[in-house]
RNA sequence: GGGCGCUUAGCUCAGGUGGUCAGAGCAGCUCGCUUACAACGAGCAGGUCGGGGGUUCGAGUCCCUCAGCGCCCACCA
């Protein structure tokens, strides 16, 4: 039986619920007492029977399980569950599922390091393995599935401890959805997706100039690049012309790539070069004719104003090289070694082969840099060098977890057409509701910016294949060009273990057989799916027809470029739609220096000792305090106001529930001493958005009723003009809370409740605790006043402070107040201006008493003999109006009003002696 | 080179549409064990709201400009 199948006369006697108020309320031990009871009562359990219109879905950010969880977390992640706590109890079924990201190049780094252990593919596979028990210092090479195993154990350890911090955090995330990004569902979505992609086109394989990091061994995308200024030098190379005339100079950072070189570029408009294009140069020491050519790219002012082009130094060199469709002449290997360049032979052709071999010969093998240093001897020797090379600092990119200069080689790769998406993406991003609103200027520049198309695909480890064979040619090669993509149905697949159809296993790799692709999929082509792996996209539609597109993305500025970005463009190419309505995207938490925390520079908090010092509705209050987007630099001392203030809802609660236990003792029920007052039971009942309190129940079954709308409430008669002006405050709060919620304000919305309830606490309660307590006339206007009051205020911070509230609130109800319902402006009554401002002036008059008795040096009970208060009439009456209730709290034996013209101004005087 | 954000008490930060907006907490100082709260409460002191100019009856609040800090994008021969 649910609130409203109950008969409405019975509600008045039925009793409430609650274990009582404890002795000495505490907020330690909580977090432990409450993260158990809403697990074995599923408070935050989706309830998937709920239409679209009313499920709030998420899309949670998947932590990387690659190390330790920090402050940053602690900070985002709480933001994102106070969304979540309000809108479940503004009546949503919250979709508000995690996962764990333990896929790709991170968890294989912290893997090679843990166990000190490397893979080596071509290792056999040793099925008794065990990584020893301290990291040899000669890290151990191990197969592939010997490797993918330790990525599991360590990622499966690091999830424990991970979900053990957030439960701990209070995140009100169902937990009976969790996910991986490795699991075999995330497989076949990630498969899928992609053959989906691959079948229509909009993925494709391709050889192509690829950003690659040599001690990485992999690609990189354009979204993995960091600047890095290192030191470097201008080279000036002298280029003859084929024509006899004067020779061309340019200067390089790059004389090794000379080799390399198709061509020289200026700017067409460069009038110092124009009579040289189309007119053909020779490379020094190779004797190569390449051409000049003009492109706009070219800058007159940079260098000599003309630039050697070659395969590739820089992103330039492949635009340029793209775009005027020069050959390929590459020399970098993918162990950034100069690889074998067949001068004299076709595509290497020469004046002098003799002297070109010669020349590269003392180059072939060396690393780069190493070849750097041998081609400036020989470019000198040979009189091209002119004068002495000239040290600068430039930027060059790098892989941001890499530690060299990315170099550009040739390779297959994986692509999703992203390039011709662009207009379309930035449409899409203009249609999505940022907040803050100007981070969408983060992801248009991004996505102007794109200078390729997506590559996908990493010559990695640990991560998700690609669902492809390729055939292999009778000559034993491979034929790229030819994919054999896998079924959908035989998803998962790893095509280095399965078998294509129409193929036997002993073909693997010989003649007329099949190969499997060798490499895995970029941990972002597979996050870039989270709303469809944790939607369930193709593997519960019902399900995900429910979630998607999700409501929200929360997540941090530093990857709008990555796992915002191709989650837009998956959603695009795949439905067609914004994958979600709103991106939320939160600040950095930085130490005293304004420097990112991170755990190299030494300067990370661990969040556990966070949590344990201070508690968590502390920590969680600090961390909700602040604006989306806006970076906060980390100060620990903040946490002492969240703590406070949680001790006070504690304390504040005690107070105002335990007045309320002499209110119509005649009819309450004996053994129930916390039972609702009589006159406005029902109202309260549904005030507090609870079922009509059968003890006993469980507070996952009566969620269903405690979702029910309110219904309109009857005013509020009669109450005393302090509890109504009291109550018409709090109405507007309500009103201020709500708005800054519903536009992911929450910090403004915590600073109002805040406000409110330190008011209310510091005068109401204090106005009012005699005459609450004492019984008699205005003794139920002031209970009731404060049990809706109390009510209301738990409800308003329960997003924010889950901990404290819950225990507060399960003094006096059975369900919890995270189902209850968020508060309604409307159930406080209507305000109307007089009864606003009575709370306030009765409230500064208190005030000045206050001051008075500390300027003298007594205490807050010492006797006021006379309290005179002068000001305008209006406010004057107000004062009145609380007279009796401000006499008792200043205990002033006397109050005389005077009407003057002047600002409110008030006399105390106090009694000589303590009475 | 283009763009964005920030610059408010010693510290960390609030200050939607310009007019009790000069605030909160921490730190500091002075009091107070008052029956919700001493791991607490009351009170005090603290800033010409980065500089300059402008719009306006009136500007932390709008415009211009300069400076510092941080970030994004591009370039990086």
């Amino acid at each position: 039986m649910t609130a409203t199948d109950q008969p409405k006369d019975l509600a008045p006697t039925a009793p409430r619920g609650g274990t009582g108020v404890p002795e000495r309320p505490a907020l330690e031990g909580l977090e432990e007492r409450w993260s158990a009871r809403w697990e074995a009562d599923g408070t935050y359990r989706f309830d998937r029977s709920r239409e679209r219109a009313d499920v709030f879905s998420i899309d949670t950010p998947p932590p990387t399980v690659s190390g330790s969880l920090h402050v940053g977390h602690v900070f985002s992640y709480t933001q994102t569950d106070v969304v979540a706590r309000y809108q479940r109890m503004r009546a949503k079924a919250v979709f508000y599922p995690i996962g764990w990201d333990d896929n790709g190049l991170p968890t294989e780094r912290r893997v090679q390091n843990y166990f000190g252990v490397r893979c080596d593919p071509s290792a056999p596979y040793d099925p008794a393995f065990e990584p020893p028990a301290e990291p040899p210092a000669e890290a151990l090479a191990i197969s592939r599935p010997n490797f993918v195993e330790l990525c599991r154990r360590l990622t499966e350890r690091d999830e424990v401890a991970f979900e053990s911090l957030f439960r701990r955090l209070g995140l009100s995330v169902d937990w009976s959805r969790t996910y991986t990004t490795v699991s075999a569902a995330a497989q076949r979505t990630s498969q899928r997706a992609f053959l989906r992609l691959a079948t229509r086109g909009k993925a494709y394989r391709r050889e192509a100039p690829t950003l690659w990091d040599v001690d990485f061994a992999s690609a990189i995308a354009q979204a993995e690049l960091e600047d890095r200024e290192i030191p470097g030098a201008y080279h000036r190379l002298r280029f003859a012309r084929a024509d006899g005339g004067p020779a061309i100079e340019i200067e390089t950072t790059r004389p090794e790539l000379v080799p390399a070189c198709v061509a020289l570029v200026a700017n067409p408009d460069d009038d110092r070069y124009r009579p040289l294009f189309g007119t053909t140069v020779l490379t020094p020491l190779f004797g190569v004719p390449v051409p000049v050519r003009a492109h706009p790219l070219a800058e007159p002012d940079k260098g000599s104003g003309i630039a050697m082009v070659c395969t590739f130094g820089d992103l330039t060199d492949v635009t340029w090289w793209r775009e005027l469709a020069l050959p390929a002449r590459t020399i970098v290997g993918r162990d950034g070694r100069l690889e074998r360049a067949p001068f004299g032979e076709t595509g290497w052709e020469t004046a002098d082969a003799s002297r070109a071999r010669a020349a590269y010969a003392e180059l072939e093998g060396r690393t780069v840099r190493a070849a750097r240093r041998r081609i400036v001897e020989l470019l000198s020797a040979s009189g091209d060098l002119v004068g002495e090379p000239r040290p600068i600092t430039h930027a060059v990119k790098f892989y941001e977890k890499g530690d060299r200069p990315l170099e550009i080689v040739s390779s297959q790769q994986w692509y999703v057409r992203t390039l011709e998406l662009r207009e379309r993406l930035v449409e899409r991003g203009a249609e999505l509701a940022w907040h803050p609103a100007f981070m969408q200027g983060r992801y248009e520049s991004w996505v102007d910016g794109l200078n390729g198309d997506w590559n996908i695909s990493r010559q990695r480890f640990f991560g998700i294949p690609f669902p492809v064979w390729y055939p292999v040619g009778d000559d034993g090669s491979i034929d790229g060009s030819r994919p054999i993509f896998a079924p959908e149905h035989r998803l998962p697949v790893d095509p280095s273990v399965d078998v294509p159809d129409g193929f036997a296993p002993d073909q693997r790799g010989l003649p007329g057989g099949f190969a499997g692709d060798p490499d895995v999929m970029d941990t972002w082509a597979t996050s870039s799916l989270s709303p469809q792996i944790a939607g369930g996209w193709e593997e519960d539609p019902d399900l995900f027809a429910r979630v998607f597109p999700m409501d929200l993305r929360p997540q941090g500025h530093d990857i709008i470029r990555t796992w915002l970005f191709t989650t837009v463009v998956r959603s695009e190419l795949e439905h067609g739609t914004l994958p979600w309505r709103n991106a939320a995207i939160s600040g950095w938490i930085l130490d005293p220096d304004r420097k990112k925390m991170s755990k190299s520079k030494g300067n990370v908090v661990v969040p556990n000792d966070l949590l344990e010092r201070n508690g968590t509705d502390a920590v969680r209050y600090w961390a909700s305090s602040a604006r989306l987007g806006v970076d906060t630099i980390f100060d620990e001392q903040q946490m002492k106001i969240g703590r406070r203030l949680a001790i006070k809802i504690l304390q504040a609660t005690k107070f105002t529930i335990s007045r309320l236990d002499g209110r119509d003792a005649a009819t309450n029920d004996a053994g129930r001493p916390h039972d609702a007052g009589r006159p406005h039971d029902a109202r309260l009942r549904r005030d507090s958005g609870e079922a009509s309190g059968t003890t006993g129940r469980s507070i996952a079954s009566s969620r269903a009723s405690a979702l029910e709308p309110l219904e309109p409430l009857e005013p509020l008669e009669p109450l005393e003009p302090l509890d109504a002006s009291m109550l018409a405050r709090l109405g507007a709060t309500v009103q201020e809370a709500t708005d800054a919620l519903d536009s992911y304000e929450h910090g403004r919305a915590l600073e109002r409740v805040e406000h409110f309830f330190w008011t209310f606490c510091d005068d109401y309660l204090e106005l009012v605790k005699g005459r609450a307590y004492r019984g008699g006339p205005g003794s139920d206007s002031a209970r009731t006043a404060l049990e809706v009051a109390t009510s209301t205020l738990l409800r308003l911070f329960a997003p924010f402070v889950p901990f404290a509230t819950e225990e507060a609130w399960s003094w006096w109800h059975d369900t919890s107040v995270h189902l209850a319902a968020w508060p309604e402006p409307g159930e406080l009554g209507v305000p109307d201006a007089a009864q606003l401002g009575l709370l306030g002036a009765v409230g500064q008059v208190l005030g000045e008493v206050r001051r008075a008795k500390t300027v003298a040096k007594r205490s807050m009970r010492w006797p006021v003999q006379r309290l005179t208060v002068h000001g305008p009439g209006p406010t004057i009456d107000l004062v009145a109006l609380g007279g009796d209730d401000l006499c008792e709290a200043a205990n002033a034996a006397t109050l005389d009003l005077v009407h003057v013209e002047d600002d409110l101004s008030v006399t105390v005087v106090l009694t000589d002696e303590s009475a």
